[in-house]
DNA sequence: AACGAAGTCAACCGCTAATTT
DNA sequence: GAAATTAGCGGTTGACTTCGT
Protein backbone atom coordinates (compact mmCIF):
# COMPACT_ATOMS: atom_id res chain seq x y z
CA UNK A 1 0.00 0.00 0.00
CA UNK A 2 1.71 3.53 1.13
CA UNK A 3 4.70 2.92 -0.02
CA UNK A 4 8.09 5.20 -1.05
CA UNK A 5 10.99 3.66 -1.71
CA UNK A 6 13.00 6.49 -3.70
CA UNK A 7 15.99 6.45 -0.68
CA UNK A 8 15.88 9.67 0.07
CA UNK A 9 12.52 10.17 1.58
CA UNK A 10 11.28 8.58 4.48
CA UNK A 11 10.36 5.28 4.12
CA UNK A 12 6.36 4.85 5.08
CA UNK A 13 5.74 1.85 6.76
CA UNK A 14 2.30 -0.27 6.09
CA UNK A 15 -0.44 -0.13 8.86
CA UNK A 16 -3.37 -1.54 9.84
CA UNK A 17 -4.73 -5.40 9.05
CA UNK A 18 -2.35 -7.75 7.64
CA UNK A 19 -2.37 -9.61 4.57
CA UNK A 20 -2.23 -13.26 3.95
CA UNK A 21 0.86 -12.65 1.45
CA UNK A 22 2.53 -10.70 4.53
CA UNK A 23 1.93 -13.45 7.59
CA UNK A 24 3.22 -15.86 4.69
CA UNK A 25 5.99 -13.91 4.11
CA UNK A 26 7.13 -13.48 7.60
CA UNK A 27 6.14 -16.74 8.79
CA UNK A 28 8.02 -18.30 6.93
CA UNK A 29 11.28 -16.18 7.06
CA UNK A 30 10.78 -16.86 10.76
CA UNK A 31 10.66 -20.49 10.23
CA UNK A 32 14.54 -20.65 8.41
CA UNK A 33 15.88 -18.04 10.72
CA UNK A 34 14.01 -17.81 13.69
CA UNK A 35 12.48 -15.19 15.59
CA UNK A 36 14.49 -12.20 16.90
CA UNK A 37 15.62 -9.20 15.48
CA UNK A 38 12.06 -7.93 14.58
CA UNK A 39 13.49 -4.94 12.41
CA UNK A 40 15.90 -7.24 10.47
CA UNK A 41 13.18 -9.51 10.12
CA UNK A 42 10.82 -6.98 8.79
CA UNK A 43 12.69 -5.99 6.24
CA UNK A 44 14.75 -9.09 5.05
CA UNK A 45 11.57 -10.78 4.64
CA UNK A 46 10.51 -8.21 2.41
CA UNK A 47 7.74 -6.68 4.89
CA UNK A 48 7.38 -3.13 5.03
CA UNK A 49 6.71 -3.13 8.23
CA UNK A 50 8.42 -2.60 11.37
CA UNK A 51 9.69 -4.61 13.65
CA UNK A 52 7.31 -4.27 16.59
CA UNK A 53 4.55 -5.27 14.07
CA UNK A 54 5.97 -7.85 12.98
CA UNK A 55 6.51 -9.71 16.40
CA UNK A 56 3.07 -8.56 17.40
CA UNK A 57 1.25 -10.47 14.41
CA UNK A 58 3.86 -13.33 15.14
CA UNK A 59 3.10 -13.86 18.77
CA UNK A 60 -0.64 -13.12 19.00
CA UNK A 61 -1.36 -14.86 15.55
CA UNK A 62 1.46 -17.23 13.76
CA UNK A 63 3.11 -18.66 16.81
CA UNK A 64 2.29 -22.28 16.07
CA UNK A 65 0.20 -23.61 19.53
CA UNK A 66 -1.76 -20.60 19.48
CA UNK A 67 -5.58 -20.70 20.36
CA UNK A 68 -8.06 -18.62 18.96
CA UNK A 69 -11.61 -17.76 21.00
CA UNK A 70 -13.68 -19.95 22.88
CA UNK A 71 -12.14 -19.11 26.43
CA UNK A 72 -13.62 -21.76 28.37
CA UNK A 73 -14.70 -21.44 31.74
CA UNK A 74 -12.15 -22.83 33.44
CA UNK A 75 -10.07 -20.37 31.30
CA UNK A 76 -12.21 -18.00 32.42
CA UNK A 77 -12.11 -18.26 36.35
CA UNK A 78 -8.16 -18.66 36.30
CA UNK A 79 -8.29 -15.26 34.25
CA UNK A 80 -10.12 -13.75 37.27
CA UNK A 81 -8.34 -14.91 40.03
CA UNK A 82 -5.28 -14.14 38.42
CA UNK A 83 -6.42 -10.54 37.56
CA UNK A 84 -7.32 -10.47 41.28
CA UNK A 85 -3.68 -11.41 42.28
CA UNK A 86 -1.72 -9.58 39.67
CA UNK A 87 -3.57 -6.82 38.57
CA UNK A 88 -3.04 -5.95 34.76
CA UNK A 89 -0.42 -7.78 34.44
CA UNK A 90 -1.24 -9.98 30.72
CA UNK A 91 1.49 -11.22 30.00
CA UNK A 92 1.96 -12.94 33.20
CA UNK A 93 -1.68 -14.10 33.42
CA UNK A 94 -1.26 -15.42 29.63
CA UNK A 95 2.13 -17.22 30.82
CA UNK A 96 -0.17 -19.15 32.47
CA UNK A 97 -2.94 -20.07 30.11
CA UNK A 98 -0.88 -21.89 27.41
CA UNK A 99 -2.18 -20.84 23.78
CA UNK A 100 -3.66 -17.75 24.81
CA UNK A 101 -1.72 -14.77 24.19
CA UNK A 102 -1.95 -11.15 26.85
CA UNK A 103 -3.58 -9.16 23.98
CA UNK A 104 -6.15 -11.84 23.83
CA UNK A 105 -6.56 -12.10 27.99
CA UNK A 106 -6.13 -8.11 27.91
CA UNK A 107 -9.29 -7.92 25.16
CA UNK A 108 -11.34 -10.24 26.74
CA UNK A 109 -10.69 -8.84 29.86
CA UNK A 110 -11.67 -5.67 29.31
CA UNK A 111 -14.80 -6.45 26.99
CA UNK A 112 -16.82 -9.34 28.88
CA UNK A 113 -15.39 -9.83 32.61
CA UNK A 114 -14.39 -6.17 33.43
CA UNK A 115 -18.39 -5.88 32.82
CA UNK A 116 -19.59 -9.03 34.51
CA UNK A 117 -17.28 -8.29 37.67
CA UNK A 118 -19.01 -4.74 37.70
CA UNK A 119 -21.83 -6.50 37.91
CA UNK A 120 -20.87 -9.15 40.64
CA UNK A 121 -19.68 -5.68 42.83
CA UNK A 122 -22.94 -4.55 42.68
CA UNK A 123 -24.84 -7.33 43.76
CA UNK A 124 -24.85 -7.82 47.85
CA UNK A 125 -21.52 -9.34 48.30
CA UNK A 126 -20.87 -11.95 51.75
CA UNK A 127 -16.98 -11.71 51.20
CA UNK A 128 -16.12 -8.82 51.65
CA UNK A 129 -12.17 -9.54 51.11
CA UNK A 130 -12.94 -10.26 47.77
CA UNK A 131 -14.19 -6.95 47.23
CA UNK A 132 -11.08 -5.64 48.97
CA UNK A 133 -8.41 -7.92 46.95
CA UNK A 134 -10.49 -6.66 43.54
CA UNK A 135 -10.43 -3.19 44.57
CA UNK A 136 -6.11 -3.36 45.09
CA UNK A 137 -5.97 -5.04 42.35
CA UNK A 138 -7.37 -2.80 39.96
CA UNK A 139 -5.64 0.04 41.54
CA UNK A 140 -2.37 -1.32 40.78
CA UNK A 141 -3.64 -1.84 37.37
CA UNK A 142 -3.81 1.81 36.79
CA UNK A 143 -0.12 2.22 37.24
CA UNK A 144 2.18 2.05 34.46
CA UNK A 145 2.78 -1.26 34.08
CA UNK A 146 6.71 -1.75 34.59
CA UNK A 147 6.57 0.43 37.55
CA UNK A 148 3.38 -1.70 38.87
CA UNK A 149 5.56 -4.89 38.55
CA UNK A 150 6.98 -5.08 41.98
CA UNK A 151 4.68 -3.20 44.12
CA UNK A 152 1.44 -5.48 43.01
CA UNK A 153 -1.41 -4.88 45.51
CA UNK A 154 -0.48 -2.53 48.75
CA UNK A 155 0.96 -4.93 50.47
CA UNK A 156 5.00 -5.94 50.67
CA UNK A 157 4.26 -8.66 48.20
CA UNK A 158 6.53 -8.82 45.20
CA UNK A 159 4.73 -11.11 42.96
CA UNK A 160 7.86 -11.98 40.60
CA UNK A 161 9.37 -13.39 43.63
CA UNK A 162 6.55 -15.25 45.20
CA UNK A 163 6.51 -16.72 41.81
CA UNK A 164 9.36 -17.53 40.13
CA UNK A 165 8.05 -16.76 36.68
CA UNK A 166 11.62 -17.54 35.73
CA UNK A 167 11.11 -20.70 35.63
CA UNK A 168 9.03 -21.40 32.86
CA UNK A 169 7.82 -24.78 31.51
CA UNK A 170 6.56 -24.44 35.30
CA UNK A 171 3.19 -24.87 33.71
CA UNK A 172 2.34 -27.63 35.98
CA UNK A 173 -0.33 -25.66 37.84
CA UNK A 174 0.73 -26.62 41.11
CA UNK A 175 1.23 -23.39 42.09
CA UNK A 176 -2.26 -22.32 40.50
CA UNK A 177 -3.80 -25.12 42.68
CA UNK A 178 -2.38 -23.68 45.27
CA UNK A 179 -3.42 -20.06 45.12
CA UNK A 180 -6.58 -21.21 43.78
CA UNK A 181 -7.10 -23.33 47.34
CA UNK A 182 -6.09 -20.44 49.32
CA UNK A 183 -8.06 -17.68 47.32
CA UNK A 184 -11.47 -19.53 48.95
CA UNK A 185 -9.96 -18.14 51.91
CA UNK A 186 -8.75 -14.94 51.11
CA UNK A 187 -7.49 -12.94 53.81
CA UNK A 188 -4.76 -11.10 52.02
CA UNK A 189 -2.05 -11.72 50.33
CA UNK A 190 0.87 -11.69 53.33
CA UNK A 191 -1.01 -14.85 54.32
CA UNK A 192 -0.84 -16.56 51.49
CA UNK A 193 2.84 -15.83 51.17
CA UNK A 194 3.57 -16.94 54.39
CA UNK A 195 1.18 -19.95 54.54
CA UNK A 196 2.96 -21.15 51.05
CA UNK A 197 6.55 -20.42 51.55
C1' DA B 1 -34.80 -1.72 5.64
C1' DA B 2 -32.14 1.98 7.70
C1' DC B 3 -29.63 3.95 11.10
C1' DG B 4 -27.22 4.85 15.36
C1' DA B 5 -25.28 2.79 19.63
C1' DA B 6 -22.70 -0.55 21.73
C1' DG B 7 -19.52 -4.28 21.62
C1' DT B 8 -15.42 -6.65 19.93
C1' DC B 9 -10.81 -7.22 18.69
C1' DA B 10 -6.55 -6.47 15.80
C1' DA B 11 -3.12 -3.34 15.63
C1' DC B 12 -0.59 0.80 16.99
C1' DC B 13 1.67 3.86 20.41
C1' DG B 14 4.53 5.26 24.06
C1' DC B 15 7.15 3.84 27.47
C1' DT B 16 10.64 1.03 30.23
C1' DA B 17 13.86 -2.78 30.67
C1' DA B 18 17.34 -5.52 28.86
C1' DT B 19 20.97 -6.30 25.80
C1' DT B 20 24.60 -5.09 22.67
C1' DT B 21 28.22 -2.18 20.90
C1' DG C 1 30.31 3.16 31.94
C1' DA C 2 27.63 5.42 28.17
C1' DA C 3 25.02 5.31 24.18
C1' DA C 4 22.44 2.89 20.92
C1' DT C 5 19.56 -0.73 19.76
C1' DT C 6 16.18 -4.25 20.56
C1' DA C 7 12.53 -6.59 23.13
C1' DG C 8 8.54 -6.50 25.70
C1' DC C 9 4.68 -4.57 28.12
C1' DG C 10 0.08 -2.30 29.01
C1' DG C 11 -2.94 1.35 27.36
C1' DT C 12 -5.44 3.11 23.63
C1' DT C 13 -7.45 3.58 19.11
C1' DG C 14 -10.21 2.67 15.22
C1' DA C 15 -12.39 -0.43 11.92
C1' DC C 16 -15.65 -3.74 11.76
C1' DT C 17 -19.75 -6.33 13.48
C1' DT C 18 -23.89 -6.97 16.04
C1' DC C 19 -27.90 -5.37 18.29
C1' DG C 20 -31.85 -2.50 19.28
C1' DT C 21 -35.17 0.75 17.70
Amino acid sequence: MARKNDGSAKRVMNKGAWTEEEDRKLAEYIEIHGAKRWKTIASIAGLNRCGKSCRLRWLNYLRPNIKRGNISDDEEDLIIRLHKLLGNRWSLIAGRLPGRTDNEIKNYWNSHLSKKMSQKEKKPQTSTAQDTTTKTATATATKPSHKASNDCADANFDVNEFFDFSAEGSYGLEWVNKFLELDENTTGYQEKVSSIV
